[in-house]
RNA sequence: GGAGGGGUGGCAGAGUGGUUGAUUGCGUCGGUUUCGAAAACCGAUUUGCUCGAAAGGGUAACGGGGGUUCGAAUCCCCCCCCCUCCGCCA
């Protein structure tokens, strides 16, 4: 969630930062209008609430008292909360009864306007980095670095479906079990997706320093709003049935994000650096027919997944280190890629500032995004009350980042469309060698 | 799925419906003492919201949400989590 408070303070200077979003200035409107009802309703609820528990504590005392006096005056505090003397507790007690509804009412009027905003704030997305590129569309995005050179071939590369058809691409398979977009591998394949997996992980955690986490692949509601799945892409996402309410996660980001959550975590704990390996579901939902082909687009994948709480004044390099984590994979696989800072206009609905790793695929003829290595600040801290002790001790939201290293399928189709041999079999790259267990597929 | 037990401040662990944000111990931080340290002693030590320039004030929170009451950590209801046992099953 966006900080109210930047709202209060400058309310232009956020929705000039969202307009490069593409987002309207209204709900910021209507936040700023409501949050002034809202502190007013509150404050005269707090006033309420203030001079009912003053007479309040001085209610019991008097009770006793006039077990052993019963001529005992009622307390001060009553008499003015109450501008009268009461003649016995039974009438005071009435009185406040009557006192303490219209604080109720005051308090509950309080709630609903705090709900209203909530679901504003729920919907916006975050403010983009000052440093991330202004643009119109993707068009707009910056190629920040490449690396590699796409290689010459001497003769016509395939395309990944063409090309392992004899090697375990059952999507027929998968289709009869599940339904398109959910691939089946057998043989050399499986063991393939199995290697890459395996060399990801050994990769982030013996060499980068982070720790590997096993995750549930299914969460609760809240669990996708800490990390604003929720409420906005509902439609993305697989739910089970409502007899248990828990959805299939759409990445590992999910849960590594909620391992924190409402904790107030020591300045020597951060940064936290989380991997995790997980199965994704997305059902993808409008893409339909769109770089569908082969697995260039499933509903369920698998992907490593890199994940950082940081200190907020961490973050920016902690965005630079993870990134470099991510093209280190590339990197070792041999594979052509480059590094894309997205524009504004194509910053995902929590970042501020993102970059895509896009692999080069000779065979589709396209560059295919297998990483996307994001800074939240602290929109997903806020969200998941995960914060960290500052120098002075005190608390405040922690910056968390995460970023794909990486998703197998395009990572794989890279794979196999680069190495591919004019007589059809597959060089493995050295770096995989030992996890595949054998030079080539 | 069934039967019990439990969820309180960084941790441990009290708590009778009425000066309890909460006894106490440990830990942590500061001070006294010391050549220095330990011990001892003294003091401090939750977080959010809100008002305020600040000092400070108000308010909320004892797993979460409702309810009873003038007043709830304390009573009632629902949900969640953890532990033990039984059943079932990888």
């Amino acid at each position: 969630m966006i900080d109210i408070k930047l709202i209060r303070d400058d309310a232009d200077d956020v929705k000039r930062r969202l307009a490069d979003r593409k987002v309207e200035p209204e709900p910021i409107d209507e936040v700023l209008k409501l949050d002034e009802t809202w502190r007013a309703k509150k404050t005269e609820g707090e006033v309420q609430q203030a001079a009912l528990n003053k007479a309040n504590k001085a209610f019991g005392p008097w009770m006793g008292g006039r077990k052993k006096n019963p001529d005992m005056p009622a307390p001060q505090q009553l008499v003015e909360l109450l501008g009268e003397t009461p003649a016995d507790p039974e009438t005071a007690k009435e009185k406040l009864r009557l006192l303490g509804e219209e604080k109720d009412k005051v308090e509950a009027e309080a709630d609903a306007i705090m709900n209203q905003i909530d679901g504003i704030l729920l919907n916006l997305p975050n403010l983009p980095h000052p440093q991330t590129p202004v643009g119109k569309s993707e068009d707009d995005n910056v190629i920040r670095k490449e690396w590699g050179t796409k290689r010459e071939f001497d003769f016509e590369p395939k395309a990944h479906w063409d090309l392992v058809g004899d090697k375990g691409l059952e999507l027929e398979i998968g289709g009869r079990i599940s339904g398109s977009g959910f691939p089946f591998l057998r043989g050399k394949l499986a063991k393939l997706e199995r290697a890459l997996i395996n060399f990801f992980l050994e990769l982030h955690t013996s060499e980068h320093g982070y720790t590997e986490c096993w995750t549930p692949f299914m969460v609760r509601g809240e669990t996708l709003r800490n990390s604003s799945q929720l409420p906005k892409f509902y439609d993305d996402l697989y739910r089970a049935d409502e007899r248990d309410d828990l959805y299939l996660i759409p990445t590992a980001e999910v849960p590594l994000t909620s391992v924190h959550a409402g904790e107030i975590l020591d300045a020597e704990q951060v940064p936290v650096r989380y991997c995790a390996f997980t199965p994704c579901f997305r059902r993808e939902a409008g893409a339909a027919g769109k770089d569908t082909r082969g697995i260039l687009r499933v509903h369920q994948f698998s992907k490593v997944e890199l994940m950082v709480v940081t200190a907020p004044d961490r973050s920016d390099e902690e965005h630079e280190t993870l990134t470099r984590c991510a093209e280190t994979v590339l990197e070792r696989l041999e594979i052509p890629h480059r590094r894309l800072e997205l524009c504004t206009a194509d910053l995902g609905f929590g970042a501020a500032r993102c970059y895509d790793l896009e692999a080069w695929a000779p065979g589709v003829g396209n560059w295919l995004e297998v990483s996307s290595c994001s800074t939240f600040g602290d929109f997903q801290a806020r969200r998941a009350k995960i914060r960290v002790r500052g120098e002075d001790k005190k608390p405040q939201l922690a910056h968390t980042l995460n970023g794909s290293g990486l998703a197998v399928p395009r990572t794989m189709i890279a794979l196999l469309e680069n190495n591919q041999q004019a007589d059809g079999t597959i060089n493995i790259p050295k770096a995989l060698q030992p996890h595949y267990g054998a030079e080539t597929l």
